[in-house]
DNA sequence: TTGTAAGCGTTATCAG
DNA sequence: CTGATAACGCTTACAA
């Protein structure tokens, strides 16, 4: 395992200066014979530019950062699938970030934008501090939030309409007769669970509906927190005829409890949850979802990112998405979703 | 938006030399006094070492590549979510490669070693070409691979005994009295294909099953192409009585088309996946899955290369993990999971 | 304890 | 067209 070759060694085997070296290697203008001949050797030594050097010199990494609370949850992996491909298109690596929805791991992330290993990043914060917003505003290279942050932020923003989303579902239910919707949420503190809280009382006071209290549990984003939510809440309503839940996994979690209570889905309950992933149809019934366009979400980011990335000193541009109900069988009793 | 603090700028506002700096800021004894003034300076700019320069002159870029087919694969997934954490406990960042199964690909990131970006790398080739094994030996940082590599490749290994895995659920559903167990396949020029086309035939010969090339049908590893290949397979025998699938997607996809011939789970056939992802739980029936210790696996890997990146030199090392058989309804007939 | 200076591997400028 | 040389930001002998 010989020494890693340097421009400065393939100069010193083609008799040239490191100078012509990077010449060639960057394809500008050089002398046939110069360039066949540092080519020859460049290749004969397995030549690979070092990336580090080119870091230094050119204050690009060609990395771009993507920092979400859990890649294990299926809409920030609907999100990495879309934008993967498309920074590896435009010449970025991914550099992955988990962190798990802990505001100084957020932090932390968006500190490390001053050492420069990226040149960019997305992130999805669950919660949106002061910490944020300070290093937003302070922040040495691009930003994309993925998700809602403050008037004047000066950061590229991606949101849905989860309030239209939220009402879609709710107008669905009471369409189909339900009258007694519960609601299973995420954390009140977060950015979608006040969201989706606001949301749901909007709606039924839209179509007329009491806001009962009773009607709402809150959990986790997981299947066990979902699981372990419905059930309060089923047994506190034993006549609830529709429940709501604020991602697909709680509404699997839902589903599961339904199940062993004997419920049946949707005859006796009517289910939905929301972000219509891959797991609405992998559920059993297939579950009505309103989808939130994750994907079309990681798209747009990615976009506004490279975009800004070219060209950097326009205004903060903000995307929204629109939500989309996708009815399936745990809503409408039909077979095939 | 001011130029990036460095520690020249430091230095000059405090009036001290860059090496006192340097010093202060990694901890190296210095004066109490210029250690106060530094960090305080320092402080107020908000300085961030830049990682480029530290990479060069540390030669150690703190990165470390996970490449695999697609992202979306549960199987990945499971990986990822061991790996990701592991390896931030150890000073690390991820970069995250999907290549798509595409060889070159593949090659492409083990090229970019090279480029000292990453200082190590674990990889799930699901084929192994001669490109692939010229670039372990010729790598230049270390490499751990997920999947079986040939005898004496140079690269710390990671694999499963699929074939006794395969021979679980082969016998378990001979167990349950099947005997006309069909076997739906990724591409034979796979690793995991072709190895779990050669245990499903051994493990029918070791209980004294006929193989019959009509049991088996191949498709990719994906839900819809499981799906197609299962239509296949349920047109051409008819009387299937169970029906193994290479992996947990091409399971879903055989539930769905089981499901639309009107065929019951378990009752007409019994269907199996195997890598026991998340899926195995929502789907309905609950699908029994051989576990291939994806967890297992990924953590093993990490485990492997934070090994070596501490004190390289050893020989290679080989770590198996055992496969489990996960029973489920789709193949007891019982409710619950 | 501190400063000067070399060097990590590139790119880019400026003379020849 | 080419070579010497100066950066890029940091760490680290070596000297003071």
């Amino acid at each position: 395992m010989s020494d890693e070759p340097t421009i400065t060694t393939i100069a010193r085997r083609a008799g040239v200066s490191i100078a012509s070296v990077s010449r060639v290697l960057n394809g500008l203008p050089t002398r046939a014979e110069t360039e066949r001949r540092v080519m020859s050797v460049a290749r004969e030594l397995g030549y690979v530019p070092n990336s580090a050097a080119r870091s230094l010199k050119s204050r690009r990494s060609n990395q771009i950062g993507f920092a979400m609370a859990d890649i294990g949850n299926p809409v920030y992996l609907a999100m990495v699938r879309e934008i993967q491909p498309m920074l590896k298109a435009a010449g970025y690596r991914l550099v992955l970030h988990s962190t798990n929805a802990d505001a100084a791991d957020e932090i932390d992330v968006l500190r490390g934008l001053g050492e420069r290993y990226i040149d960019g990043l997305i992130m999805i914060p669950l919660r949106v501090t002061d910490g944020h917003l300070e290093m937003f505003a302070a922040a040495r290279a691009p930003i994309v939030v993925i998700g809602s942050v403050p008037e004047g932020t000066p950061v590229d923003n991606v949101r849905v309409d989860s309030r239209a989303g939220v009402r879609l579902v709710v107008q669905h239910l009471h369409g189909l007769g339900r009258r007694r919707i519960g609601f299973v949420n995420g954390p009140l503190d977060t950015v979608p669970g006040a969201a989706r809280s606001a949301a749901y009382a909007e709606a039924l006071e839209t179509l007329g509906l009491p806001y009962d209290r009773n009607l709402v549990e809150v959990g986790d984003f997981y299947r066990a927190d979902g699981a372990r939510a419905a059930a309060r809440l089923l047994e506190r309503v034993p006549d609830l005829d529709a429940l709501l839940c604020a991602n697909d996994l709680i509404a699997l979690g839902a589903l599961d409890v339904l199940r062993r209570a004997g419920r049946r889905v949707p005859e006796d309950v009517a289910v939905a949850g929301m972000d219509d992933t891959d797991l609405a149809t992998i559920a059993w019934p297939p579950l009505t979802s309103v989808s939130l366009g994750s994907a079309e979400r990681g798209r747009a980011a990615a976009e506004l990112l490279l975009d800004r990335l070219d060209r950097d000193g326009r205004a903060p541009r903000t995307v929204t998405v629109e939500p989309r109900l996708v009815t399936r069988a745990s809503t409408m009793g039909e077979e095939t979703p």
